[in-house]
DNA sequence: ATGTTC
């Protein structure tokens, strides 16, 4: 009778190539030694491997045991099928990553929205729906960025009579990249338990606080435009007609971008996957670090949706008027939604808007192309969702170096639409024809109404728009 | 995206 491998699992060897060793060994060197002295150095060996790294017979066993064990997850040989929107407008290397996700043994179902391009971990424009699992940067570094849109029973031609004052209403009401307001406004979602729960939320409530009300820098802005209803919103009771209009295009500030960058090194800590899937690391949700990112996602979420609010507010003091509606959507962020088959799934929308039947969302273009106010149709082919704006067509640092301002000058006079701030990384020839994409998801989404930019403030702060 | 390099 030979020592057998469940009998060195029972004093502590671990099933994998050191058990294999192991067994070799005592066939090879031990043959004619006693079973329970077998034991006893197999125990010792295990106990203090070290000792052993010299040893003439046990120094491969010691070594084995010292190597540190390869707890790389292993993608699945197939990836899950998913479906692409405009395949011929996405770069080959957003496609390479979106193969890659749904090769993740948590993957359900995927779908690659027309605007998509290459980012960290999951493309920009995809969507992945996991089992049970979150990851963080399938939400993207910007939790909770979103849209936000304001209708006004106040007229269009105020975009051109009033332009003045609405500019300086832009100028003192609204505030991108590292600028805060002097005066902030209170939130109540600064009560939020959250904030006293978690650490390192709790270290971050401070900057909330300062930054509250404030937009970012990149590609988030705040514009007074014209919108054109050409489809009733009943649940608004907004009717077909033209609209004075506030969009604004902003996240989670520095709450969100460092509860991202917390939480991912976690998952990447804690779920090691291979070097081309390292950024699509996961939390398990029943684990107590997979619930707090939850928890900080959702107030990273909110509080995303608090700025936007008091952007929207102080601009309705500005213009003396009570909006008609109010129309938003996150589009980076993971929600718990149902499968086909009634089973609850974890959908991770980056840079993708919630297209579910009848869910309205913002789908906007550039500072000079339209933007579309949106019903999803709720196809599950797209896991209920559509593109999140017409996506880059060249990198930003491509964009400054080959985008003259001039051109740009001459673009912004031609559709009427007045800038503050914004480089040439921003200029509306840096990203895809918003009308090709909104063609590539017809049948993913129904257009409401168009939004077309005339007062538009990006982040102007140079020092931003040096970097990357 | 980001007190823009823990």
């Amino acid at each position: 009778m030979k020592i057998t491998g469940k009998e060195l699992m029972e004093i502590g060897y671990a099933e994998g190539k050191a058990l294999g060793v192991a067994l070799t060994l005592l066939e090879k060197e031990y043959a004619g030694t006693q079973q329970s002295e077998q034991l006893t150095i197999l125990k010792d060996v295990l106990a203090n491997p070290e000792a052993y790294a010299g040893h003439a017979k046990l120094s491969a066993l010691a070594k084995e045991l010292l190597t540190p064990v390869d707890d790389t997850i292993a993608l699945l040989p197939e990836g899950k099928p998913y479906t692409t929107y405009g395949a011929e407008a996405i770069e080959q290397g957003a496609k390479d990553q979106m193969n890659v996700a749904v090769k993740l043994p948590v993957a359900v179902a995927g779908a690659l929205m027309p605007d998509a391009h290459q980012g960290y971990g999951l493309p920009i424009g995809g969507v992945l729906a996991t089992r049970n699992a979150v990851i963080p940067y399938g939400v993207g570094v910007d939790i909770g960025c979103r849209m936000c849109l304001t209708l006004y029973d106040l007229p269009v031609s105020m975009l051109d009579e009033n332009k003045t004052a609405l500019k300086k209403m832009l100028m003192n009401n609204t505030m991108f990249g590292t600028a805060t307001f002097k005066y902030t406004k209170d939130h109540e979602i600064f009560a939020r338990k959250e904030f006293e729960d978690i650490r390192i939320v709790k270290d971050l409530k401070d900057r909330a606080w300062k930054q509250i009300g404030s937009s970012g820098g990149g590609n988030h802005f705040v514009e007074f435009g014209e919108v054109n209803i050409t489809s009733a919103i009943n649940q608004f009771n907004v009717n077909p007609g033209r609209y004075l209009a506030l969009l604004s295009h902003s996240g989670s500030r520095g709450l969100g971008a460092t509860i991202a960058g917390h939480y991912t090194r976690i998952a990447m800590d804690v779920c090691k996957l291979p070097q081309e899937a390292k950024h699509l690391a996961w939390l398990d949700l029943d684990t107590e670090a997979g619930q707090e990112y939850w928890l900080a996602m959702n107030l990273a979420g909110d509080y995303a949706s608090a700025c936007h609010h008091q952007i929207h507010e102080r601009m309705a003091v500005g213009l003396r008027a009570t909006p008609l509606a109010m129309i938003e959507n996150h589009h980076n962020f993971a929600w718990k939604e149902k499968d086909a088959d009634g089973n609850e799934v974890i959908v991770h929308r980056k840079g993708a808007t919630p297209a579910g039947k009848g869910v309205l969302g913002i789908i906007p273009g550039s500072m000079a192309t339209p933007g579309f106010i949106v019903m999803g149709k709720g196809v599950s082919t797209s896991i209920n969702s559509a593109s999140h704006g017409a996506g880059r067509l060249m990198s930003r640092t491509k964009a400054k170096q080959s985008i003259l301002q001039g051109q740009v000058d001459a673009m912004l006079k031609d559709a009427g639409v007045e800038l503050i701030g914004a480089g040439l990384d921003e200029a509306p020839m840096a990203y895809k024809n918003i009308h090709e994409v909104m063609k590539s998801q017809e049948e993913l989404v129904e257009v409401m109404g168009t939004f077309m930019p005339k007062i538009v403030r990006m982040c102007g702060d140079k020092k931003f728009q040096e970097a990357d």
